[in-house]
DNA sequence: TATAAACTTGACCATTTTAGTCGGGTATGT
DNA sequence: ACATACCCGACTAAAATGGTCAAGTTTATA
């Protein structure tokens, strides 16, 4: 099981956008500079932020992104979903309307999968965007 | 985000070894039909819990595989470290000693995917074999 | 109004990982 | 002897990953 770099991208970017954008709306070209993010990648992953709201585009020269709210407002979860970085864990071939695998009861483990999704998705929920910048604050040198 | 096939089945088997090694080993050939996981990837799954003490062979005809532990030793951190599923949060592409992708520093969120590494492994070493057969035995009809 | 910066969209692709398969072994109870 | 079952390493098709590339559209500003 491991995380992704796209949603790893994500958070970088996000983190990098909510530093910056005070005054003007960020570029991706900026961001891809300072993180050392592929733009073209980092265009794919605003893309879909943006569909889901985390992000609002000013188009033109001197545009870019901004956040399109506090961040305190903006959990993992949201960003997470938006990329759909989800958490898979239960992955039976043929789930069915009862059971997994083609068969007619859930596969033993069924219940732990659940419990682990949970789990996760709780830190998740529970982390927002402002938590990782006051984090941030303090590390910096 | 999502956990491989060979952690389910490596749990889906263990759990279906520890219900049916009270008298004889249990063949991974009836593991493999119970479950509906293929024996060749059975096999290459034991041979690793093997290497890793989570299990003992019977070698020969009437022969098969047992838990070389109580169900309630066996961790499920265990289960996944013998067959190399480790959570990986962080990839940083070059991580240096001090920083993550050749930088100086460590990458923005580097602190948190620590974190969520360490919160997924606290469900894993919580959970034993034992918990999965008691909540098993409770949903079986 | 020309131009360059910046977002937008979609197709494409090389590499790696996954989830197996295959073909040989070797050991042992009956 | 022989069938059952473990043992082991090589191979592979399909999917996911982590991008790249090309061709736009929009808008601030000189």
């Amino acid at each position: 099981m491991k995380l992704t770099s796209k949603g790893r991208y994500a958070v970088m970017a996000l983190v990098d956008l909510a530093r910056f954008d005070n005054i003007n709306p960020v570029s991706l070209r900026d961001i891809s500079l300072r993180q050392g993010i592929s733009l073209d990648f980092l265009e794919q992953i605003f893309s879909k932020l943006k569909k889901n709201q985390i992000v609002k585009s000013i188009r033109g020269n001197q545009g870019g992104y901004i956040l399109s709210k506090d961040p305190s407002e903006i959990k993992l979860t949201n960003i997470f979903n938006a990329i759909d970085e989800k958490v898979k864990t239960v992955q039976c071939k043929k789930e069915s309307k009862k059971g997994c695998n083609g068969k007619a009861t859930k596969c033993i483990t069924h219940n732990l999968w659940d419990e682990l999704e949970v789990h996760i998705n709780t830190f998740f929920e529970n982390k927002s965007l402002n938590d990782l910048l006051k984090n941030n604050k303090e590390n910096r040198v």
